[in-house]
DNA sequence: CTGGGGAAGGGGCCC
DNA sequence: AGGGCCCCTTCCCCA
């Protein structure tokens, strides 16, 4: 059953888009998807269009699939980017739940905690430890350095952000440039659109090491795999019961937890 | 009702 | 400085 109750639909009356330094934009197929990498100039739909200049968005059909596979590659395929190598099934037996409870949680990510002798730039507010000045400084105009913070604020909607960047990235939420030519669906970005079209394509590249299962989308499979652990990652604090996802803890928590599971 | 899967949104960090 | 990717989280559906 499609989802679109999850996806904002792109042609809404209320949205007047007139962002005249996001208009050159490109929206690009991400090389690890398709080892080929394509830049797509964008033809809006009629019926987001307004009189006013558009962010374009990519409208994905078989055509431009072909055209991707067909397309001379730009650039490298990222070093950084494991995830697909054909439709080659991942080995994720890194991320075991065991690998979960000692590496990333759900706690907010700590640069200090993973700080080593290389992180040499500290923060002298909060302490926070980072490689390169680059970071430190982007890591400073965010949240440390209160003086320079600056206001951006949406004009779809209230929220506010500490600089351009990240605007425009909230920006894409309401404009959803990355609109799925199969069913028309729209995303805020490219990867998005990318994890959308497995679904059409039945791609799963990512498997489970501990049973038979593949998984189209990485956060999924870690679920997942969560459920092969006996202790689980969420703990009930009242009954001590443990649950594999945090909207089961949740869900157990709101319907009353009696202390006595 | 509960647990698990599917799909998607969005913030943060790295390059 | 900005794009890409990772990760967490949420929501809904279904067995």
């Amino acid at each position: 059953m499609p989802r679109s109750f999850l996806v904002k639909k792109h042609f809404s009356a209320n949205k007047k888009p007139n962002y005249s330094e996001l208009e050159s934009q490109r929206v690009y197929i991400a090389p690890y998807l398709y080892d080929k990498y394509a830049s797509i100039p964008l033809i809006p739909q009629p019926e987001i269009l307004s009189t006013t200049a558009y962010y374009p968005p990519v409208v994905w059909d078989t055509g431009l699939i072909t055209t991707i596979f067909t397309a001379e590659p730009d650039f490298q395929s990222s070093p950084t980017s494991p995830a697909i190598e054909g439709s080659k099934p991942l080995d994720l037996s890194s991320f075991s739940s065991e690998d979960d409870e000692s590496g990333k949680t759900s706690d907010p990510p700590s640069p200090a905690s993973s700080a080593t002798e290389a992180e040499k730039f500290h923060c002298g507010q909060c302490n926070k430890s980072y490689s390169t000045f680059a970071g430190l400084s982007k890591h400073k105009q965010l949240h440390c350095d209160s003086q320079n913070r600056k206001s951006f604020s949406c004009k779809y909607c209230e929220k506010e952000y500490v600089s351009l960047g990240a605007l425009k990235m909230h920006i894409r939420s309401h404009t959803l440039p990355c609109v799925c030519k199969i069913c028309g669906k729209a995303f805020s970005r490219p990867w998005l659109l990318q994890g959308h079209i497995r679904t059409h394509t039945g791609e799963k590249p990512f498997s489970c090491t501990h049973c038979n299962r593949a998984f189209a989308d990485r956060s999924n499979l870690r679920a997942h795999l969560q459920t092969h652990s006996d202790v689980k990652k969420y703990q009930c604090k009242t009954c001590s019961r443990t649950f594999s996802r945090m909207s089961l803890l949740h869900k157990h928590e709101e319907t009353g937890c009696s202390g006595g599971h």
